[in-house]
DNA sequence: TGTACATCAGTGAACGCGCGTTCACTGATGTAC
DNA sequence: TGTACATCAGTGAACGCGCGTTCACTGATGTAC
């Protein structure tokens, strides 16, 4: 499992902070994430647990963090950065490989639109079958203890939904629905991504199942919407108030 | 915040039980619920520290419970048929009020269809303010530490899903897809209400905007599956294979 | 109805252990002159 | 280029404390005869 993490942290790292040093501050971090990911949240961890783990003497500890939750900031901080680009960065080959609609005019789904869908999902699937460590964690701190560590993950998954979005609107030639409207459902994609991307990863027997049920999800989100602003924008013209 | 189980607790507690002792048990359950919602998840609890809060020696707890985990599948238990019953108890004075489709044949909104959704969205927001402990920590453990902790949570959530369909389909005159659909969609109805609740409670001042999101959601996953219905049936006729 | 016994929820005292934290120290790397 | 000093990441030893767990005990309630 920590080498789940590693490339994670390779990519983190910054160049002016190593060098001095044998990178103790990352490796405590690493130590941490394995440890929650395996046993317990981040709240429950030990101080002399987790240096342990990451082979130092307790105290070392103090040389790097504060306490406990300025420890989870900086994991979040660190898997934030990784995640996010990493994610970016494979659907950016899906944004060049098409473009146009996903639901036509008349409401239909477009076949490629369904494609775009299926390869989106199997794309953040993967990614997290491939980076469990830190994902875990991340989920559970979503509702965890500590209020700051939730509201990061909660920024983090905003952060998601808004690159999400962005990519979106570039596969489409005409945006699908205002923009406010597409960053709620952008918003509740990913939610709902963390139900399924749990599953998948608890439930190896029932992946193409949830795959399945992933896309479905996100076909009903679309398709809702644009047939509810089909609803809406007639009726406005019908009983047009002046 | 202690108050806000009790009532719960009430409804529980099993008349043969009671009688001998001062339900210490109850107490315990109720300790560490406190503690948890306030602070922290339920596995970081210490033994000592809900014994203290439940006001009896700390060796009392080993006449009650194995473990803390014991102790969490008790408590989940408990919330199980606390809550299951108390919302179902409020939506079927909905269902006797009302009767008749959500979206029409032709795929609009029907008005009272909107109304049912806002006033169930409403129910259960009300429902998890007036018992936010027992809701915090059961959401909390949802992607927590401890396996068998998860699924309790998980089948609740489920459980939770099947009234709810239940209950709309008596609603409905025709049913508004098949049963397994109709199942997925509770589902992650459901689930989503996990995200939008725990805003409620977080968000006070942000309440309005979070119901409206959440009656957007419900509203978008059923024109959604209609939608896909409708596309599917012609479709089958048209490209008929036989 | 009374008596003897079993069960059950609780207690106080005591145990050894691992915890978080502090202290003063070390040696390597970076920086100023 | 050399030298003096500052900074930084690490260490070992020690502290007092609260933890989970055990033990033998108590008194109230339920049960058999």
């Amino acid at each position: 499992m920590a080498d789940m993490t590693e490339d994670i942290v390779e990519t983190t790292e910054r160049g002016s902070v190593m060098g001095r040093g044998t990178g103790g501050r990352q490796k405590l971090i690493e130590a941490a994430l394995e440890l929650a990911s395996t046993t317990r949240s981040l709240a429950s961890l030990g101080l002399r647990e987790v240096t342990r783990c990451a082979g130092l003497a307790p105290n070392a500890f103090y040389r790097h963090f504060r306490d406990f939750d300025d420890l989870g900031l900086a994991a979040v901080d660190m898997m934030s950065s990784g995640l996010r680009s990493g994610l970016r960065e494979r659907r950016l080959s899906l944004v060049r490989a098409r473009k146009g609609p996903i639901v036509s005019a008349d409401g239909t789904i477009v076949p490629s639109g369904r494609e775009a869908i299926r390869a989106t999902v199997g794309l953040v699937l993967d990614y997290v079958t491939e980076h469990p460590t830190a994902y875990v964690v991340g989920i559970r701190e979503l509702n965890g203890s500590s209020p700051r560590m939730r509201a990061a993950v909660r920024k983090l998954l905003d952060d998601f939904a808004r690159d999400m979005v962005e990519d979106i609107q570039q596969m489409l030639d005409a945006p699908m629905t205002d923009a406010v409207s597409m960053q709620e459902i952008g918003r509740q994609i990913i939610q709902q991504m963390t139900f399924f991307s749990m599953d998948y990863l608890e439930q190896p027997q029932r992946r193409d199942e949830i795959r399945e049920q992933a896309e479905r999800f996100i076909l009903r989100m679309f398709v809702g919407e644009m047939a509810l602003q089909a609803m809406a924008a007639p009726k406005k013209k019908a009983a047009g108030r002046k």
